[in-house]
DNA sequence: GCATTAATTAGACTATCGGTATAAACTATT
DNA sequence: AATAGTTTATACCGATAGTCTAATTAATGC
């Protein structure tokens, strides 16, 4: 029974990386499988179910082939990392997930939609983390917006490597070649910027619904409101009194909003509640 | 008679930037212009035809915006430059070129994917060309994979954007967020590496069919062989005398002809002929 | 004003798509 | 052997892209 779904996994999975998804039609996988239509039905609820279930078996694939490439290695080794991280690449230009994300990114499938979501963002988190090991320790902040570059510099230059060329490229050149170009800003990021990306901005889920995260804002700026009651933060006062009655009006200023919150952070820089502040601030920004 | 054109066209551009291009059927178009299934199928022969016309027009329009941001400014102002990038930006995040290029890239409609091809093409030689004006003279060779860069880093950041957030962020400032970073990388790689893409890398233009190309470089290396007849270049001649019998084999060993290629162009290292072997490994490289 | 030509219309039609429904045939367990 | 669960073949639904036709309307030349 198990062997059935699995049958029908193999034959879509092969029609998929054949054809694509969208050209890949359910009459294809019932032929290539030798089933009937009611079979395929059984086990799925839907062409995009059967696609869900095929993107989690090559997930697992990954991370087991990761495992393995990591045994007995340091956790800091560069090339190690790098073909790492290209089992993935390799995994996802086989199966085209990309065209499968931007073309299910306008599907009303919500649960395909939060499932590839969910795929992107473990991935970015898992490649932010292995950074982190490769990185110095005052590079943390900065981990999350390298594997951003990172994934992006790699992706686009594939693209662009088969634009001009029929030859594929090793996916671990490209990814050796990024690497060495994300690691050349780590420097100059240290002396000179704030991180682009707050180091936690995939850690507070947003699932289109706000209203639970406005709520969380405003207990979080009235306990911070109570904690400094006491002592001299008259202006940060200010700004969190002004904050949770805009916030709470009817129609709130965005615009001041956001004003307000940069003000507001900078208040706290160097005082023992900068983390608590900005805390505050990074998830306000995600309800605007 | 060019006024019904335009109204099909406006209606459907706007119903694909409501909906996306796969979920806007031909008779929402219909519906939406108010007029019979006759009368689009006599300015247009499919539904990507309609997307090929709407792309046209975005691209004179996005064209005529850059145009309009240079005039009174000097070229090598980088926030030009931004602002001139943001159009295009914008425009395809309106349009969700993305999403189209990814469906399109599977399908059998060889011209649409070509023109989108060409148009992706055409922007990054636009981008490569601005970088030129705004980095050193020396930092030329890097331009291509500067641009693919920027648009890599650009493109994903935004991406990575919307996934933690409701909110919009301004394509300006991730544009030059991506800039300052691509442009901290120019001077460790002017003193240690050659460039990752050829400096004409999308000039040598290739519709698959590589006969051509295989012509020329052997007619090339013909020439080259030739040229140095008389001097001192015997290791030089063997490997062109390798490589011509190679090529013109029954089964050429690509991978043979890989090694040899980088020991070819090594070897003509500073010579008078330098440019020209260069030149020559780039378009073999494209053949293999 | 009239006649010819071109453009436009509504709608029938094809084939395919994803997905549902059903009744018969098959398989496994008890 | 009886029952329960699976699988099959097939008909069906509404929607899709695209074709075709016959009738209507608009533009053109004389």
């Amino acid at each position: 029974m198990n062997a059935k779904r699995k049958q029908i996994i193999e034959a879509a999975h092969q029609l998929f990386v054949d054809k694509g998804f969208a050209l890949t039609s359910i009459q294809d996988i019932l032929d290539k499988a030798g089933i009937a239509k009611g079979t395929f039905y059984n086990y799925f609820n839907s062409k995009n179910e059967c696609l869900r279930a095929i993107l989690a078996f090559v997930s697992e694939e990954v991370d087991q082939k990761r495992r393995e490439l990591a045994i007995g290695k340091e956790v800091d080794s560069e090339e190690v990392f790098v073909r790492q991280m290209a089992v993935r690449m390799n995994m996802n230009k086989q199966h085209h997930i990309f065209a499968v994300f931007e073309t299910v990114s306008f599907s009303d499938d919500v649960e395909l939609k939060a499932f590839m979501k969910k795929q992107h963002h473990t991935e970015l988190q898992w490649i932010s983390k292995r950074l982190g090991c490769l990185y110095p320790p005052k590079a943390r902040p900065y981990t999350l917006e390298h594997a951003v570059m990172l994934v992006g510099i790699a992706h686009h230059l594939m693209h662009v490597w088969k634009l001009g060329s029929n030859k594929d490229i090793s996916t671990e050149k490209v990814i050796q070649y990024a690497l060495t170009r994300v690691k050349s800003m780590i420097k100059e990021q240290i002396e000179n910027e704030k991180p682009f990306l707050p180091e936690n901005w995939l850690d507070i889920t947003n699932d289109g619904d706000t209203t639970d995260l406005k709520k969380e804002v405003i207990a979080q700026l009235n306990r911070l409101s109570n904690k400094i009651n006491e002592k001299g933060f008259s202006k940060q006062q200010d700004y969190i009194q002004f904050l949770l009655s805009e916030l709470q009006s009817d129609n709130p200023r965005t615009f001041l909003i956001e004003s307000v919150l940069m003000s507001f952070e900078q208040a706290f820089e160097q005082t023992e509640l900068e983390h608590e502040a900005s805390h505050i601030v990074k998830m306000a920004w995600k309800i605007m």
